[in-house]
DNA sequence: CTCAAAACGTATCATTGATATCACTTTGAT
DNA sequence: ATCAAAGTGATATCAATGATACGTTTTGAG
């Protein structure tokens, strides 16, 4: 076991430096001087260290995955005190997404395809989230192959938090990345019905929702009473919900 | 109206020169210079019509999304020729997947969430979307508010293009997109039965999933035989497909 | 034709990723 | 202990890039 020398002292030091400007102030305040700067050495170390500014992000990205993921793979039950493996899914996954919320800089550099496919920040990511599924699979719940399934969350994982992102963040529709999991869930997943609003809802919802797409078409009706009714609707659907 | 003046000429040469290079040689490639050169202008041209970089790569990706908006909407059914919504919704889909796959750079551009909050082409392709699900609503095969199954379905949409882009391109698993697709209109459209392999499907596919992600661990096998039980269940999974 | 406003074009700046260079230190074999 | 080889740290510097200042030219209304 190599004993820690002061070559990676320095690296880690470096990527300390890189994770919390990255953190702190966005992406484009990762410059080689800030770096070398809040790191107390100089731009040509990083080069020697990380071959370029790519190489530096991808040990930021794996540094903080690889924290991220131990912290999961710690919760992960053991057989000696079994838990149910969809449920520990859905938690990954509300972990990731809230990952990716808390980190978005960070979470853009890992999730860049073109940077992804072959870093081992993603490769990390990846195996946890197979670890899951194949717990899930040996438990007789899964309806499709252990790789289809990781692809499937996993992207479907990425389209929620980038959606998230999208929205102003004080207007962030967190149900999104629930409703998107359990939407999933109850197409890979055997005896696991949709959501509830499925049977239980009363015809009226349906209907209201049917309504509410066309409320602007209903030519009986003037402008301002479309207006009303559309509230109306809207009403019927949120408190259905 | 107004007649078209030079600045447009100038504006549309940039946007094109821009749009060029970074459709065959990549955001890298997109330079003040570069971009200035290939439109037979001076970089400051570019600062005076587009307020920055930034702008500039906004309005590319405005002007490609709206010509592949347009080409989507000239495909919209007629009142006098109607068409199945829920079709034309998964034509939408494919489409927009192959506009991802085909237009890399340009697509990560237009999905970065920190452009993408206030750029007018993510609106423009935002409303396309919005129309093809409120027909859906209007025919009554919607099961959810249509704002929320916009957002559903474009992080869906967007999660299984950035997947595909990180998979290597000779062995990208295409189906993903449309059984992700599938996967999420079983959730938010009434009457729709979840993809091929359900009731139809002989339950020894469940089993061999199920078996398949446990084959590593059975005892009662060498680890020889382990793998050849594996290469049996993979084709049991895959030919009932 | 005049002239003010707009557009153009040259030159240039500041920042940033990346590297050359060199003095100094550590390392490890003899 | 010695000394050559490798590594480390620090300064200076390069090339490319985003962005702008400012003098010159073009344009179009009256």
């Amino acid at each position: 076991m190599p004993v820690p020398t002061v070559r990676d002292d320095v690296r880690e030091r470096i990527i300390a430096a890189a994770a919390q400007l990255l953190e702190d102030e966005g992406v484009s305040a990762v410059t080689t001087r800030a770096v070398a700067e809040h790191a107390s050495t100089q731009a040509p170390t990083i080069y020697r260290l990380f071959g370029d500014k790519d190489g530096l992000l991808d040990a930021v990205a794996e540094h903080a995955l690889a924290q991220f993921s131990a912290a999961k793979a710690a919760a992960l039950s053991t057989p000696a005190d079994p838990v149910d493996p969809v449920e520990e899914l859905r938690a990954s996954w509300r972990e990731t997404v809230g990952f990716g919320l808390a980190h978005p800089d960070l979470f853009l550099i890992i999730s860049d395809p073109r940077r992804g496919r072959d870093s081992a920040a993603m490769v990390t990511g990846i195996r946890v989230l197979e670890e899951r599924l194949r717990r899930v699979a040996a438990a007789g719940r899964l309806r499709i192959p252990v790789p289809d399934a990781v692809t499937l969350v996993h992207a479907a994982g990425t389209g929620a938090v980038f959606a998230l992102l999208e929205q102003d963040v004080a207007a962030r529709r967190l149900n999104l990345a629930e409703t998107l999991m359990e939407t999933v869930l109850a197409g890979i997943l055997v005896d696991t019905p949709l959501p509830r609003t499925d049977a239980v809802d009363p015809p009226a919802r349906a209907a209201a929702v049917t309504l509410r797409a066309t409320a602007h078409d209903l030519t009986a009706l003037s402008p301002s009473e479309q207006a009303l009714l559309s509230e109306w609707l809207d009403r019927v659907i949120d408190t259905s919900e």
